[in-house]
DNA sequence: ATCTATTCATAACA
DNA sequence: TTGTTATGAATAGAT
């Protein structure tokens, strides 16, 4: 069907064999639903493409899950029980690796040790020796890191008060050299308006001006 | 296609219905094996007719089973049923109970102690500690059993030697009474036949009865 | 089932 | 990708 027969074997241009998978699988579909309809047939069909896209066809009134639970019933094929036995294969695996564990842990944390024979308590006390020691390590690398930032801290603490001081000091003496200053104009414009006898002696800053 | 244009619609008469079945199905199974082939497609096609009768197809090199794995990794939804979905969900619990046993295991072995905050090595150490203390108690146990047990197996040793000695001395005395009682024998017989001065005289064990 | 007139699907092409 | 069309395939109805 078509501008000439074709052999049913792969395409292999990649684009005729794209153009020709998706005309095809619209064909497919609509047989399938053509079929449900005329025939009252439970059809399902699942396509993949060679690049993995996925394209699927159920009949209405019934969803694939039932579809292949009919499947099961029908044919005995075991569709998950393989899937099934996987899993509990894995459940067991992994239990068995959870009792190893909790045994072990049980054992660190001293208890079941009556269950052990006196040879197997000398790798569990190595053992909590080294994690001992490790921890113990870890805490004093923690307090001292603690102690180097507390004194990094109580210097840049110092030199920070030491900053403040000196700032609060200069600002002082600026405002004493200001009050100075001032006091000399209010002096100054007083005492040209008052006799001589009146006016007032600066008393100590100018001391030295009289040496 | 056919003597007279159809309308999609169920075909009521029941055998044409049936007919019609049959046609259209080995249709869908020939265009489907058909797309498998040209196009590398993965199909799989399950039909059930209105009486129930199953037919399938499914692409050569996957199985049933693959495809719908593959097909629910697609679509997510859930074609397993309850039991399947309580497993996963089992190995997924004690999946994440292995992890935080492992991560428990790792921290009190010394492991990994970077990834804690400081406050968190404090039950580790405790544990370690108390883990510490319970194997030497039960090391001392044991070494203590073990010293009682030696001094037990030694008393009964000392006793048992005192015991053996005894029953051997015992025995000697037996056994130098007997061997007495079987002299005199002899020496009363023997003596009853020979001349006076070739006698021969105990020499020892009947000394006392000299005296 | 088999046949065949007809409709349909689609390969090649645009 | 979509549409067109010549052609082969599918199939409805008859046998």
């Amino acid at each position: 069907m078509g501008r000439g027969k074709i052999e049913i074997k792969r395409i292999e241009n990649s684009t005729n064999r794209q153009v020709t998978f998706s005309k095809r699988r619209n064909g497919i579909i609509k047989k399938a639903r053509e079929i449900s309809v005329l025939c009252d047939a439970w059809v399902s069909v699942v396509i993949f493409s060679s690049s993995g896209k996925m394209s699927e066809y159920c009949s209405p009134t019934i969803t694939l899950p039932k579809m292949l639970d009919k499947y099961q019933q029908n044919c005995g094929n075991k569709l998950w029980d393989a899937k099934h036995q996987n899993l509990s294969e894995e459940i067991d695996r992994i239990k068995k690796e959870n009792d190893n564990m909790q045994i072990e842990l049980r054992h660190l944390k001293g208890e079941d040790l009556n269950s052990l024979q006196p040879k197997e308590l000398i790798p569990i006390e190595e053992a909590l020796e080294n994690g001992f020691r490790s921890v113990r390590e870890k805490q004093d690398d923690v307090l001292m890191t603690r102690k180097k930032n507390m004194r990094l801290m109580e210097e840049d603490n110092k030199r920070l008060n030491y900053v403040l001081h000196h700032q609060q000091q200069q600002a002082m003496d600026e405002n004493i050299r200001d009050m100075e200053l001032a006091y000399h104009q209010k002096h100054r414009e007083f005492n040209s308006q008052m006799p001589m006898t009146f006016r007032v002696q600066p008393i100590q800053p100018n001391l030295h001006e009289n040496k």
